[in-house]
DNA sequence: ATAAAAACTTTACGCGCGTTAAATTTTAAC
DNA sequence: GTTAAAATTTAACGCGCGTAAAGTTTTTAT
């Protein structure tokens, strides 16, 4: 097998001028289906392909595109990460995954490494509150920018993540309908915005019918949430603190620490008459069907949220990297009834 | 702020030549310090920063470092691949991640777009039995590459990982030595080749000790093992297939499925005098703490193989891409004690 | 069959930077 | 202060490919 060093060779060992060699690579239909096939028949032969390098440097947009996520260990951005990644390579684009690991330097960081990438566009997952607000403004200024399942008000060319009222709305109504309505048990000072759109919901629901709110918020810091509820749990339940004998959890992480300290303190946890206690959360987490009981939650449209996101990055690129107005699409949940609830 | 097109306008506003300036980013060291100081300084004024496609296109060997791990979606390769990330960074190189999601065209496509990256090198952590063995061997022949976590017999520069006799040996006499000898969980046909080496182990360990080895295999395959620990689970304590009350699991996962089944038949697992069932494993996965009961199991030396991952791939690449003969270094298990063995 | 349109070939320049060789300047050594 | 060594400058070429212009061939339409 011959060894081919460019363009140049292989047009040669194809019968093929090089301009039109290269017109084939940038777009195959742009060429007449017969040279098309010939070209095909010496890639078959000789396996080719131009140099990334020198086509980026040339071509006025790379076809690159990154996705940052704000927390890789969290099978939840695993998931939707992945999806994001093949609708990118189907589309044609070579995605680039990036995991700010829950830190504010990292993120910053990712943001400047991308855009010596100069992609074509970047799906980007803040990390919410720890964000630097003016380091991903500035970043966005530079490229073309969709934010997804992590809103920050005015940045980005669009936002598309989840319905969060639609998510409590549900929970609470369930809970409410089929026991007593719950508390909410949630961190004090929670990363993600769309936590507190969570506990607005909360308050909102609960006022809307007729009852009293009641918020535990327990302390600690960072993203080892099943940690911080697993802590704060054990806490509320030594204090004797929760008023209800229904909980609703601010996300599914959470509530993997929550369930956890129920089992150790021997409370038996689900909707069956022997249990004391009624536990439901949100995001459908991929482990939420194997705690112990199983988690009653709120599923994210996984599916709709991940291709919403890369079309309305294609869209964005396709329309020169600016769109008129700021759009944000949010999807509902899905109740995913389980033991817990 | 003036913008700043290339390096020839950057050297004109330091005051420096074009090749110095070159040869400061490639060495900061290799320029005399007065004049590594005024660069630094115009780099301070004019933020420029070179074209990374321009340069990669002209050296030799690119910054570029390859993770490829077999299923992100898990969080102990997110854990390991962030590790392996902040190494390559702290060394000056630019990783990219990729995960496979546990199928083998995806390895394989994987394998193929790297190529023309032309990384400087590659840690690779195969899917193991799936893998297309001889997809490996041309990448590997053409990219100096270290495999870790599962080795393919022959394939890759070096292999780091843990070592598996180790995991299965103080799992098995701890529970021998506490209880009575465990029977062994785990999947038919695994994906990973560390799960054959776990069993050999298990039966090595067994009869050394006196007693006889007995494998409880369950079905089921692709990356689902919470899954598949679940239903096997299930199935196995319909049947009264357990012949004594102690379980050593293959891997974490699959005993968070085990351990869920448990609880859905009643089945107190623990190593209290009122439990029926004592369950240990291996892996010591980032949800093992949260599980009901808290998993004991066998951890990985997770900073001693992802540390000397990348040791030896910078070893490899400071040797040109070639060793001479090929290393495989094992790092032993540290037996973690929770609530469930 | 003829003209117009479309696709292709040839030629050539540019992208931003690595790198080399020869000439020049700065530094270090004595 | 002289001299050799080290660092820098100048000038120039090459990397592999995008792309544009002008000329040639092929296709399509009439």
């Amino acid at each position: 097998m011959t060894k081919i060093k460019n363009m140049e060779e292989f047009a040669a060992l194809s019968g093929i001028s090089r301009p039109t060699v290269s017109k084939y690579f940038h777009d195959p239909d742009s060429v007449r289906p017969t040279t098309r096939a010939r070209i095909e028949e010496a890639l078959e032969r000789f396996d080719y392909r131009p140099n990334i390098y020198a086509v980026n440097q040339n071509r006025k947009l790379t076809k690159n595109i990154g996705i940052v996520v704000p927390y890789l260990a969290d099978p939840f951005f695993a998931e939707i990460a992945r999806y994001l990644e093949q609708s990118c390579i189907a589309a044609g684009y070579r995605p680039s995954l990036f995991s700010a690991h829950g830190e504010q330097k990292l993120e910053n960081e990712i943001l400047d490494g991308l855009q010596s990438l100069k992609p074509a566009g970047v799906l980007l997952a803040p990390l919410g509150r720890i964000s630097d607000r003016s380091a991903i403004e500035k970043f966005c200024a530079n490229v073309p920018t969709v934010l997804f399942d992590s809103n920050l008000d005015g940045l980005g060319a669009a936002f598309v993540g989840s319905d969060n009222f639609s998510f409590v709305s549900q929970t609470v109504e369930y809970m409410t309908r089929t026991g007593e309505p719950p508390s909410f048990f949630e961190m004090r000072t929670p990363a993600n915005p769309n936590a507190n759109k969570r506990r607005k919901a909360y308050v909102e629901v609960m006022e809307r019918l007729g009852f009293e709110p009641h918020i535990i918020k327990v302390d600690g810091k960072g993203w080892a949430f099943e940690e911080i509820g697993h802590k704060g749990a054990l806490k509320v339940l030594e204090e004797r603190g929760l008023r209800t004998g229904s909980v609703l959890c601010s996300n599914d992480r959470l509530a993997i620490g929550f369930l956890a300290a129920c089992y150790e303190q021997g409370i038996r946890v689900g909707r069956r008459d022997d249990c004391a206690l009624r536990v439901a959360s949100n995001d459908d987490h991929p482990f939420a069907k194997f705690t112990c009981p199983s988690l009653t939650t709120a599923a994210h449209d996984y599916d709709n949220v991940a291709s919403r996101s890369v079309e309305t990055l294609f869209e964005l690129i396709e329309s020169g990297g600016r769109f008129e107005t700021r759009t944000e699409t949010l999807f509902p949940a899905r109740l995913v009834l389980r033991d817990s609830a």
